[in-house]
DNA sequence: CCTACCGATCGGTAGG
DNA sequence: CCTACCGATCGGTAGG
């Protein structure tokens, strides 16, 4: 691995545990094993790292969508899109903590970056549900695209602060995201759009 | 109000909105009208203040304990519980981004409070479910005590990041919270809980 | 509740 | 990629 990488794989790692606020550059570089003046070479700024890691963030997001929409045009569309997004973020609980993050810390700049990035998929998997109430096969109750955001609230938060939910959930690890957690979130999202089961 | 009412009042917005490591002693200081000298006569250090802050949440939370515990002994005691833990997150968003700002600086510190301060009523309302579940008035598949780590999630996540959340659900308001999505948290609690309409 | 001041650390630059 | 260094700001103290 190149230093550039390097320091951006600690940058995100560091982030997403510290916040950038409560990480300083020194930290970072120490991570790395340079000295904070290469660190400076590499990235003019620190929010110029900063953007760097969201952006990667995003192309890694980017690089999932194909499987996704591949998911969102199998039969079983629901659970395989929901089965897709949890994967991603299940991949690497830094994605979810960051994107919470942000969403604190920068939510004029998070409502854009959502807008550009993921508000065209948002649209078709609402666009999808609307479609299947029509034709009888989702709770006409539900709100479509409320809906979509709310799973995603879900699926990110789980990821975000799993293993501090898991007070009252307590199984073995406490590190990593509980699989009845994971289990009741899908259980939850599907309940709340098909009346019965399978 | 008295000055060390107004500090904690700035300290709770400032936390809330720029995290505890993206705030400085100056800027409360400048946002209540005082030196920073003046806020250490009061709060002996940064830290101090920071536990005011979090105790003070608590002990709002405890306040409202009452309300909740009425509301359990409904007859529809769960959409009493599930009104009166939105109402108490909708009354002030600061609470909702300041614990999920909390959990993912110190999930460790978190834990435990959350292990002292919510997990005895957490656990009367997962057992609640579970005899609701006997009783065949709520659905078997729920897992109880991982659905109440869920709602919580989701209620927590719809106030600290719903101004956010509504780039899909885009009515008027852009800084309060959207009707639409707290209907549809409810809606979505409640579906994954019991299978038809009442 | 203030003025005056402290050492430490911050992000960042000069120059090689 | 390094050493050496910068001004600004950090949380906090002395003393009144």
């Amino acid at each position: 691995m190149d230093v550039r990488a390097k320091i951006l794989h600690e940058a995100t790692r560091l982030f997403a545990m510290k916040g950038v606020d409560g990480t300083s550059l020194q930290e970072i570089s120490d991570a790395v094993g340079v000295r904070k003046p290469s660190l400076l070479y590499h990235f003019p700024s620190k929010e110029a790292l900063h953007s760097s890691v969201l952006e990667h963030l995003l192309s890694r997001w980017n690089e999932s969508l194909p499987r996704l929409l591949k998911a969102a045009a199998r039969e079983d569309r629901f659970d395989a899109i929901l089965d897709e997004t949890i994967e991603f973020f299940a991949a690497d609980v830094d994605r979810a903590r960051l994107l919470l993050r942000e969403a604190l810390d920068r939510p004029a700049e998070m409502r854009e970056l959502l807008r550009a990035h993921a508000s065209p998929w948002l649209g078709i998997v609402a666009e999808s549900i609307k479609k299947a109430q029509h034709e009888g096969s989702m709770l006409k109750e539900a709100d479509p695209e409320a809906y979509v955001m709310q799973v995603i609230n879900l699926v990110v938060g789980t990821f975000a602060v799993g293993p501090l939910l898991q007070v009252l959930v307590h199984s073995r690890g406490q590190h990593e995201v509980d699989a009845r957690l994971v289990r009741e979130l899908k259980r939850v999202a599907r309940a709340a759009l098909v009346s019965r089961r399978n």
